[in-house]
DNA sequence: TCTGGGGTCCTAGGACCC
DNA sequence: TCTGGGGTCCTAGGACCC
């Protein structure tokens, strides 16, 4: 088996500064420090994308804009630009195809490719991912890195590897000098929680992980043990899955309110927009939910949930809305509310439920695909709820709405 | 902490059944 | 009830990924 994975570098950053140099911009995001960040006044003033020269302020992914502008007061903040995002995820992921029949995509910017059956074509590996970098900085304008290994975990290390723009192998001959040494916190699925148990136990690298005794991980840390050890030795058979392979379990949408939710009313709209994006999403992978979850976070970081299985599956706006409802005023304790969130889980496939048992649900079925039909046309502004006009809310809440696809299963 | 949003999987505890 | 054991389902929360 020969597996890529290819990794986007700094990706939001790369594509808003390939965009921009394209569209006659004299700097490059990329040589400055720079970050795409969120918006703090709408309380989501986070760094989601770091240039390299931000990095070498110490800025981190994931940090507040306040203590990122702390360490580098000159920093440039780009908002994200998620319908861009989109449009380069997708060139990569059409360029990727042109070299293997096998490619998944993990997330919006890193892909496997399995490269095996592709040899005889295209040559050596190392050549075939030279021509794809290559071809996807002069195309497309970004660079990615490349990592080549006889499996899907090898490959990803070794794409972590220095960036950017290079190409690693990690070949299982290769770990003892090139992942052994790495502290454990680099190795995939070994985050903050997990790192601090293995440190308490003196396990420092990712060497001394592969050799401890793998029972003992398991009293320590259940079936995650072994997930890990397993990792830790390079230890993976998971195939590389086309995209129409994988089933997505569940879907949400989720917003934090730029002030303090502090009334049930309020609540409401917040929760109709949000099931708004949510209903319309699940109808458009023709399923029906039996799981409904909504979720909050507080003014003071709390975070809650409640769900509820359905009698009935259900793809409606107005029947999700009425259990979510139900949901919030079953679970919310009144504090002032930071956050909201909606999922629904437990697909069936609209083609294998027959809803004619049921056809007074007939007429709101027809509605909600008339709404649905209308918005993709004319956009979806065009209808919205009236309760929404005299607002200042949105009347829809939660990021996805282009077409969807599934990603980003944990399972390598 | 001026602290996002989209996912997946696992586990513990309780209810319920035989 | 000073009572058991095993199985399944449900729920809430946590860990991890990008």
């Amino acid at each position: 088996m020969i597996i890529f994975h290819i990794d986007a570098n700094s990706a939001y950053l790369s594509w808003e500064a390939a965009l921009r140099l394209e569209q006659g911009a004299r700097t490059d995001l990329r040589n400055i420090p720079s970050v795409i960040g969120g918006d703090p006044e709408k309380r989501s003033g986070i760094v989601l994308a770091k240039s390299i020269p931000a990095k070498k302020y110490g800025v981190k992914t994931g940090e507040t804009l306040y203590e990122a502008r702390q360490k580098c007061p000159e920093l440039t903040v780009i908002p994200p630009n998620y319908d861009l995002y989109l449009k380069c995820s997708n060139a990569m992921y059409e360029m990727l195809c042109l070299y293997s029949s096998k490619v998944q995509r993990y997330s919006i910017d890193e892909c496997f490719l399995d490269y095996t059956e592709s040899e005889k074509i295209f040559g050596r590996p190392i050549d075939a991912a030279l021509t794809i970098k290559e071809r996807i900085k002069s195309e497309l304008g970004f660079t990615v890195n490349i990592g080549i290994s006889a499996n899907k975990l090898l490959a990803k290390m070794a794409s972590e590897f220095e960036k950017p723009d290079k190409i690693h192998t990690l070949f299982p001959e290769e770990m003892e000098f090139k992942l052994w040494p790495l502290p454990i916190e680099d190795l995939f699925m070994v985050g903050r929680a997990t790192s601090k148990k293995l440190r308490k136990i003196n396990i420092n690298t990712i060497g001394e992980l592969a050799h401890t005794n793998v029972l003992y991980l398991k009293t320590l840390l259940k079936s995650h043990g072994i997930v890990i050890w397993n990792y830790a030795n390079g230890i993976d058979y998971s195939p590389v899955h086309n995209n129409d392979e994988i089933i997505q379990k569940g879907l949400g949408n989720s917003t934090t309110i730029p002030f303090d939710i502090t009334n049930r009313e309020e609540a409401y709209m917040f929760l109709l927009a949000l099931t708004e994006r949510v209903s319309m999403r699940l109808r458009s992978f023709n399923c029906l939910c039996s799981l409904i979850s909504v979720s909050i976070k507080t003014d003071s970081f709390i975070r809650y949930s409640h769900q509820a299985k359905l009698n009935t599956p259900t793809d409606s706006t107005t029947g999700i809305f009425n259990s979510v409802k139900k949901l919030f005023n079953e679970v919310w304790k009144c504090e002032p509310i930071r956050h909201l969130g909606i999922r629904v889980s437990e697909f069936i496939s609209k083609d294998f439920y027959q809803l004619s048992f049921f056809d007074s649900t007939e007429n709101s079925q027809n509605l909600d695909r008339t709404i649905d039909m209308i918005r993709k046309k004319y956009g979806d502004r065009s209808l919205v709820r009236s309760c929404f006009i005299h607002s200042n809310i949105s009347p829809f809440q939660g990021g996805v709405n282009e077409e969807d696809y599934p990603m980003m299963s944990s399972l390598l």
